[in-house]
RNA sequence: GCCGGUGUAGCUCAGGGGUAGAGUGCUUCCUUGGUAAGGAAGAGGUCACGGGUUCAAAUCCCGUCAUUGGCUCCA
């Protein structure tokens, strides 16, 4: 007997021999609609694999991430399928399930594949998946497979790379791939398949290797899941940073001023203001001191931060300067400037920690094929500060830097998160500097601080940066895309560099211990990611106007001032819309532009005193009619709902 | 940096070897309105830049720049 684990979590008895759709056949009719896989002691099992010892085996479910993988893994193989009978002659290399579908590397040799032909490659993907065919998984000899690929020097490498034995190779109709394994149990499982893009990738991800195509593909086992999958996308688009950027006049790129450097216009640069105070205001409650620091610094400043070896002459971007034996550097991080902050003076035990903030503008030369609206720029301001404390103080300072960081995404309404604690790779000590006994203890030191907080965190090995672990905060935005924002780092490097002391209650010299912090992140890309997350709907207090007065005709003008006057006592941030246009027409501008509030002032409101308050988006709603004092209220009170106090 | 796409009015975009197009925005006039676009007239472009092919280039070819989808990178 076999002990089959449903998905639901209840356990079932089959006879040996039983493939996975046999189960899947004979448990209920909507459970087997959704089996698109199985596993067998954690090891995926495929349809023709009898299953003669007993244990568990788990189905799994369009809903489980390894489903998921398996459909996926599964349809880049049909996918290759068709590619291979259109294209004759071209070399299959890789083609593994991604977050989001899957995708084949293909050398096309001196064919091309463009926007035109995926039309054609999907019909004949679900042409084959329709015929039903099983992915049969079977083992081969080191000699069969080379012989198999020799006109294919990838998979040739492949195959070089693996051990006999461990070979084996999965079929479904004429098609046969070198694969680990994975799979659905047929392809009749994928009702619906689109191709999203192709673009360059190097074969192995090495830029001195030969560049392939890399076809990118996305299957679904429903057609409706397909066309929710790509409004996904649409609505992504609509959200894009860069247009909602523009569209709202947040800020600009101008190729006289160069790539990668934005200019904010007036209602983006009110944003980032209002940003700033706000976190301006957090970190002065949590004992934080601002300091300003220049944009540049001499060479000999990251030589001895480490970062100009680290990084190489290149990724900084150097001024000219007249001849007099110097050399300048923009500056690509704050934190050397300061350490010479913390050195201006010398420091006992009872002065720390010290907590240096500094909205400061960085620069670094990144790739031109990086650069990306305004999460990837050249020139970008951090959030940044610097916590200097004694080796005792971490813990706590570090939990503090925690509880910063979650008032700041609860007051933006970023409530779905993670954590991230990243390590070192242990099996590539030489990326690191610093010595290993400071590394285990700042390890310790954060991912017991997460722990103690409660985070929802995971150890990322090989995440760290070359001087310290962190803790980066993963948010996850309205459409599930998942983003990095803030990142609280634990650095025993620099304080060394630097030669940072301070005197210990035993009277002599100790080292301080240094955390880097940014809640935001940089600014440039806490704004972009906002933006998406919220479509352009800022939280109420950010917003740069909260309302608009629009009045019904230039009678009502005197009275549109009267009630901005109003507003102003209120601190409530309101333009007038006194245009000769039809109070329809202002209606729709201010909704375009997303204004929360719109005010409408005629003849009523005149003589009553009052104002008719419409939110965004109220489409077809009738409007309430209130005073100023009615309306400002309201407004305080949505605003308290979202920015506590810390 | 590498491979592909794109670059036409402030914005969104159509067109395409032989007077440059639309919608919207802008200006002026009419209209003075009740919850997502009132009407009319007008102004506005070296078709990214440089070179080549051609009787003729915005259109075809090459290069540059910018932008965009990826790859590599990310202190």
């Amino acid at each position: 007997m076999i002990k089959i684990t449903l998905p639901d979590g209840s356990v079932r008895e089959f006879a040996p021999g039983v493939t996975p759709m046999d189960v899947a056949k004979s448990i209920s009719e909507g459970l087997a609609r959704n089996v698109i896989s199985a596993s067998f002691n954690g090891t995926t099992i495929e349809t023709t694999t009898a299953l003669t010892t007993d244990g568990a085996l788990i189905l799994y479910t369009w809903n489980d991430a390894d489903g998921k993988k398996a459909f996926w893994h599964s349809s880049s193989h049909v996918m290759a399928q068709a590619l291979e009978e259109m294209y004759p002659g071209i070399k299959l290399t890789i083609g593994p399930a991604i977050d989001n579908g899957f995708y084949y590397d293909v050398d096309f040799g001196d064919k091309k594949i463009t926007d035109a032909d995926f039309k054609s490659v999907e019909d004949r993907v679900l042409e084959i998946a329709r015929e039903k065919h099983e992915f049969k998984m079977r083992s081969a000899t080191k000699s069969e497979a080379l012989e198999l690929y020799k006109n294919n020097e990838y998979k040739t490498e492949l195959i070089q790379n693996l051990e006999d034995g461990t070979i084996t190779f999965c079929d479904h109709s004429t098609f046969t791939d070198l694969c680990r394994g994975g799979h659905i149990p047929n392809t009749g499982i994928i009702k619906a398949m689109k191709i999203l893009s192709v673009a360059g990738a190097y074969w192995r991800g090495d830029e001195k290797n030969k560049q392939l195509t890399r076809v990118y593909g996305i299957s679904f086992p429903k057609q409706k899941d397909l066309t929710d999958y790509l409004e996904l996308l649409e609505e992504a688009k609509r959200r894009d940073h860069r247009k909602l950027g523009k569209e709202l006049d947040l800020f600009h790129f101008s190729p006289k001023v160069g790539q990668g450097l934005p200019l904010w216009l007036p209602k983006g640069a009110a944003l980032r203001d209002r940003l700033e105070q706000f976190l301006k205001k957090a970190q002065k409650k949590a004992g934080y001191e601002q300091v300003v620091s220049p944009h540049i610094g001499q060479k000999e400043l990251y030589v001895t931060s480490g970062h100009y070896a680290k990084y190489g002459a290149d990724s900084f971007q150097p001024i000219h300067t007249p001849a007099e034996g110097e050399e300048f550097l923009l500056k690509p991080m704050n934190c050397p400037h300061h350490c010479e902050i913390y050195n201006a003076r010398p420091w006992s035990y009872k002065d720390l920690p010290k907590r240096y903030a500094e909205f400061g503008t960085v620069y670094r030369y990144e790739q031109s094929g990086e650069l990306h609206g305004l999460t990837r720029v050249r020139g970008f301001t951090q959030d940044d500060a610097h916590i200097f404390c004694t080796p005792d103080q971490l813990d706590a300072e570090f939990k503090n830097v925690i509880d910063l960081v979650l008032y700041v995404f609860g007051s933006l309404g970023f409530e779905n998160f993670t954590a991230q604690v990243s390590v070192r790779d242990l099996n590539n000590p030489d990326k690191y500097i610093g010595s290993v006994e400071n590394w285990e203890k700042a390890e310790n030191a954060i991912i017991s601080a997460a722990r103690d907080k409660g985070l929802n965190y995971v150890i990322e090995p090989g995440e760290a940066a070359f001087y310290g672990p962190k803790l980066d905060f993963m948010v996850k935005d309205a459409l599930g895309r998942s983003w990095q924002l803030g990142t609280i780092q634990v650095d025993y490097n620099l304080p060394e560099r630097f030669d940072l002391s301070y005197k210990g209650s035993d009277n002599e010299l100790h080292r301080p211990v240094m955390i880097h912090r940014a809640p935001f992140g940089s600014m440039e890309r806490f704004i972009a990611i906002l933006l998406e997350h919220t479509g352009g709907n800022f939280p109420l207090w950010l917003m740069p106007e909260q309302a608009i007065i629009l009045s019904l005709s230039e009678k009502y003008e005197n009275y549109a001032k009267k009630v901005s006057d109003l507003l102003e006592i209120h601190e409530i941030r309101a333009l007038i819309d006194n245009r000769n246009e039809t109070i329809g027409k202002k209606i729709r501008e201010a909704e375009v532009q997303k204004l929360p509030f719109m005010l409408i002032v005629g003849e009523e409101e005149e003589k009553n005193g009052t104002i008719s308050v419409r939110r965004h988006g109220d489409a077809g709603k009738s409007n309430e009619t209130m005073t100023v004092e009615q309306f400002a209220s309201l407004v305080k009170e949505e605003i308290n709902k979202t920015l506590k106090q810390f």
